[in-house]
DNA sequence: CATTGTCAGTTCCTTGAGGGAACCCAGTCG
DNA sequence: CGACTGGGTTCCCTCAAGGAACTGACAATG
């Protein structure tokens, strides 16, 4: 489908992989512990392990005789914005009266901040309130 | 669990849900429509649309007699930032030579862009690289 | 006013993917 | 040399997704 939207979906769609990946950036990245802090079914985690691995988000890496650890690429790293995005709307919507579960320190301010969404042009705010969507070169249905 | 992404991915982690609200965004906004558009069994876009008003995401109106349209929330409305920075990772990786299947001009400043993420305190951009990540008010078990 | 069409679903059946538990093999620690 | 740990695989079983057909209210059409 010419739709990044689905093309992403299709990499990381299914409801455990994005928790993967947020536990190898955080430091948890080998097999058992993924499945230990998940709870996932170990058949599971293999398979998204492997299709992360093959879609050149993860790569796998030994790190002594037969044993393994799984690592973030440059994809896998971007993707971690989208985890952000997912944590602020999270944490601002569904966190309740406790409050947001992990808070992020940003290195250049030193504050406890968030993310927000701003245009590579002007560097203004950006929202989909303040767009128009056009069709562009990869278009084949007369559709966003 | 605590944790704002499972709890993102709670309310739109099926894969079908992202692609619900862009239509929505876009204007897609009746049951046949957006049924043909993805070529979702009717019977799952019958509960997506459920539990996504049911969340609070989406509101199903009633524009004629027996004939409603479903709108985004402001919850909703804020979830297209998540759908934006999806559509900003499939197009750099993914969309290939044919380029991104659609474009964005920015209101403020006229330009076809993308978004970047900053951070909500100093403006500054800020990725995963970028922070730390330490306990917050909501946290139960000792990880993020 | 019977017929056709549209919209917004619901019902029923079948198949495939996810969960659980158990098993397996290589290394290594005491 | 036995037990343990890491990193999986195999088997079975259930549950949810997909497909196709049906429903029921309203609107327009001949």
């Amino acid at each position: 489908m010419a739709c990044s939207i689905a093309r992403t979906m299709d990499v990381i769609g299914e409801p455990w992989s994005p928790l993967v990946l947020r536990n190898v950036y955080v430091g948890i990245t080998r097999f058992d512990q993924i499945q230990q802090q998940l709870g996932i079914s170990r058949k599971v985690l293999a398979e998204r392990l492997r299709w992360l691995v093959g879609n050149e988000v993860l790569e796998r890496r030994e790190y002594a005789a037969n044993r393994h650890e799984y690592a973030l690429t440059e994809r896998g790293r971007e993707l971690v914005d989208l985890l952000m995005v997912m944590v602020r709307w999270g944490d601002k919507w569904l966190a309740g009266d406790a409050g947001p579960p992990v808070l992020y320190r940003h290195h250049t301010c030193g504050g406890i901040t968030h993310v927000t969404l701003t245009c590579s042009g002007c560097g203004n705010p950006m929202s989909g309130d303040d767009v128009d969507v056009l069709p562009g070169p990869g278009t084949t249905a007369p559709h966003p």
